[in-house]
DNA sequence: TCTGGGGTCCTAGGACCC
DNA sequence: TCTGGGGTCCTAGGACCC
């Protein structure tokens, strides 16, 4: 039959409480106890095992909020390790590519496939295989939910999160209504908070509801972007697999403090931290930035103690990747922007409009700036020899008194041979 | 007294995602 | 006492032009 005919089928792989996953692959003794992850600063708790689900901790919510729970109940706790999880998610985009399908990384964890080549009575046996070799290959456990469109195959993924097998596929079957008035409106992908309020306000609660709303009226009383996901929900894909990796747009680099920063010198060699960080990683990926954009804040929690956000924006009369413009850039932004007598929480630099560091609008205009360029390139192999920051610029500073605080790192790192975990054949 | 209308481009802010 | 970070896209509204 011709491919015209032929059903889209879209698998989403979704690795479970990943984070945790990740832990627990190099702590085999925390397998069955309640786990948690914290966001950076150990402000946050962003992944949680099962067992620290079912003892009622939130996505999302404070640490100092939750350690009663976690406190009496011994669940052991990690602040996150970024490098580690980027590692062990290339592993298993890796271990997907070698299935030949066509295929979306999604997120740190996530990705799409296409597997619309298979017939409809096999994909679910496709997606068993799937599972069983990213298990098998890097530990890490996944679900897996296959269906006609993306936002159908993140439905059919949350119902194979419930089960033993861990895939569902909801291929092939004819009426999917059942399934759908099963799911909330806020677990629909592409409705979040301030959606949910408006869709219950028009007796919208459940993903069925959603399905059966005129087109039309969704495009008047929303967007777009909402039509699209009821489309989807009929079973008519209106979102693409993103096959080919497009560059970004933007760079963002922002952290809180570990402590709250009072003083204009700390806040500058956070910020040129920043700076530092942003334009290594736009330079890694031939890109130059527009504009650059800093923004200083307190502590939104504490509104009543003085409050302060400021941000402003600087453009480049050309696009530029260099360090040094980069931070001279922000510093003249940040004494703009600075005012004595607040505590700062947090700090960020946002680099925008970017583009091709190779497009010929951008070519390298004079002998200078070769020599410049060479110089970053000099900075990055250095620094990815011998450790980030080996090479720095002198506003960058050395105390860092505000840097983040980890307290409960595992200290694992990939790259590191020795805490390599061996995956042992079954 | 009374002051058009429509197109384009840009930006800030909001909403969403993981 | 203690509340993450990094993205994308859309829309409304202002500036500008003819």
């Amino acid at each position: 039959m011709s491919s015209i005919l032929r059903t889209k089928k879209i698998a989403l792989v979704d690795c479970n409480s990943f984070y945790v996953s990740c832990e627990r692959l190099f702590n085999p003794k925390i397998r069955r106890k309640p786990v948690v992850v914290l966001s950076n600063n150990d402000g946050c708790i962003i992944s949680r095992s099962t067992e620290a689900k079912v003892l009622g901790i939130k996505m999302g919510e404070p640490y100092f909020k939750a350690k009663d729970i976690i406190i009496k109940n011994k669940v052991e706790v990690f602040s996150s390790n970024y490098s580690l999880y980027g590692d062990l998610s290339r592993r298993v985009m890796r271990t997907l590519k070698r299935f030949n399908s066509d295929m979306e990384i999604y997120s740190i964890d996530e990705a799409f496939l296409d597997l619309s080549n298979f017939p409809d009575q096999d994909v679910e046996k496709v997606g068993k295989e799937i599972r069983e070799t990213v298990l098998q290959w890097t530990g890490i456990p996944t679900s897996i939910g296959i269906a006609k469109t993306k936002t159908l195959s993140k439905i059919a993924n949350q119902i194979a999160k419930k089960k033993q097998s861990g895939v569902t596929s909801l291929i092939g079957i004819e009426n999917l209504d059942p399934v759908l008035e099963k799911i909330e409106i806020n677990d629909v992908w592409g409705v979040g908070k301030q959606l949910t309020k408006f869709y219950q306000k028009h007796g919208v609660y459940n993903a069925k509801q959603l399905k059966n709303k005129s087109n039309s009226w969704i495009k008047k009383s929303s967007n777009v972007l909402s039509s699209r996901t009821a489309m989807e929900l009929k079973g008519i894909p209106c979102i693409n697999l993103e096959t080919t990796t497009s560059k970004r747009k933007s760079c963002v680099v922002s952290r809180s403090f570990g402590k709250r920063v009072e003083r204009f010198q700390e806040l500058k060699e956070a910020v040129a931290n920043y700076c530092l960080n942003a334009s290594e990683k736009i330079r890694s990926e031939s890109l130059v930035t527009k504009a650059i954009t800093v923004f200083v804040r307190t502590s939104p929690f504490q509104r009543n103690y003085g409050y302060y956000s400021n941000a402003k924006t600087i453009d480049f009369p050309i696009a530029t990747n260099n360090s040094i413009e980069i931070v001279k850039a922000a510093v003249t932004i940040l004494e703009g922007i600075f005012k004595n007598g607040y505590q700062y929480q947090k700090a960020g630099v946002m680099l925008t409009g970017l583009s091709n560091a190779n497009d010929k609008t951008n070519l390298f205009s004079s002998e200078k700036d070769e020599k410049i360029s060479s110089l970053m390139r000099s900075i990055d192999n250095t620094n990815h020899r011998y450790g980030r920051s080996t090479l720095s610029v002198a506003s960058a500073g050395v105390q860092k008194r505000w840097n983040m605080k980890r307290e409960y790192s595992s200290k694992i790192d990939t790259a590191d041979f020795y805490s390599l975990p061996t995956i042992r054949a079954i």
